[in-house]
DNA sequence: ACTATCACCAAACGGTCGTTTGTTTGGTAG
DNA sequence: CTACCAAACAAACGACCGTTTGGTGATAGT
């Protein structure tokens, strides 16, 4: 009685269907509206204190007719999730590939991840700011989401040519925490995001002295 | 009608009394068990998501009996918070007092807070878990209350032997940023908050070369 | 013995929550 | 024209929310 596909299924079109009907005259993709609006709660407000009222509000629904396009509110959260690590992920993997050194690597990285949290829209930021335990049901599945993403920091740190007994581990939690917690406390009027992740990888390359212009040794 | 004398005052006893009434036979502080359950909840599961029933049960109170003891859910996260706050920087002073160098007290007090966060009780993971804007009506008191505490690290990264163009503030910034993160990664089994917060200290003083036996230079 | 106060119970208040159900609409296909 | 179906509306469901109210037994001062 309730058709629901909305387990997961990142593209739009599903199959099954009797004719092709590709062309079609868009059917006004509201999902979107929907998904855009419950980012945008769940990253102001955080998961419990945003109602399914106010999202279908903000996306000029009822709150009944989000039902037709989720199953429910933690279906909606992992689809978010699931949008703001891919974004994360997509901007960090397209930096990485236009440096050359670990250390620019490593840097692209920061930037990227950096700028994605702080001004890269609701989709990023409910990524820091909802933690996966906040969501029982579904708290497995938006860990692994973020795991999978904070692994490529695991590689470009393990790429980086360090003494033998140098903790890379260490580092690697230093600068992702760093950033992340960065949402907590900036505010857009005063240093860029991405010279605000230089400055902490080049206080981790180089120590406090010289303020990081390039930052490998 | 209410009593309810609930506002601050992190004492215990209330002046305004008839007499006396000192070596009384003791009214059970059920007024600490109430405040421990929301501490308890409030860290574990958010304030949102905690509810007053949930606080009183713990408790072993009823409902309404909970609202003798504290005005509000917001009263009650005010008086957690001011109470986590208070621990932390209880640690950190009685670490940073007993700490000679620059390096050593800005050391003591990267430890204690650490380990005050990961270990130190439900009271502390409340001041990290719970942002401000999460209570809306507490959020300025809530603020003021974590900013007054991380005033200490300002001073002590004002203090140290630095060049002249290091950036304090995002060395600052860093490290508390890592630590208070760490809450989201840590787990008890492996090392311990104390050697965290060595690690990241002397990742910053010192670069990713050799892990830190002394922080500093 | 009388009274006041403390600390709590018992029971509800109105409101909001996530969700369900039945119905209606508007475009498309046969 | 008819049949269909995606997509939404309208209206509620029971559960739970933070909170209030009125009462109750114990304790202590006078």
């Amino acid at each position: 009685m309730r058709p629901n596909v909305s387990q997961l299924s990142p593209g739009q079109s599903n199959a099954r269907r009797s004719s092709p009907r590709e062309p079609g005259p868009r059917p006004a993709n509201r999902r979107q509206d929907l998904l855009d609006a419950a980012a945008r709660l769940f990253a102001r407000q955080g998961f419990h204190a945003a109602s399914m009222r106010d999202i279908a509000r903000a996306a000029g629904m009822l709150p009944g007719s989000l039902y037709y396009h989720f199953a429910s509110k933690d279906a909606l959260l992992l689809a978010v999730y699931g949008e703001g690590v891919r974004r994360i992920a997509a901007r960090v993997d397209a930096a990485v590939a236009g440096a050359v050194t670990p250390w620019a690597r490593l840097e692209a990285a920061c930037v990227a991840h950096g700028e994605t949290l702080l001004d890269g829209g609701d989709y990023a930021q409910v990524v820091i700011r909802v933690r996966p335990e906040d969501c029982a049901a579904m708290a497995a599945r938006l860990a692994a989401l973020r795991d999978a993403h904070e692994d490529r920091f695991k590689a470009l740190v393990a790429a980086l040519d360090l003494p033998a007994d140098a903790d890379r581990q260490a580092l690697r939690l230093m600068l992702l925490g760093a950033l992340n917690w960065s949402q907590t406390w900036y505010r857009p009027g005063g240093d860029s995001p991405a010279a605000i992740a230089r400055r902490f990888l080049a206080l981790l390359a180089c120590g406090p002295g010289a303020p990081g212009a390039e930052t490998a040794p």
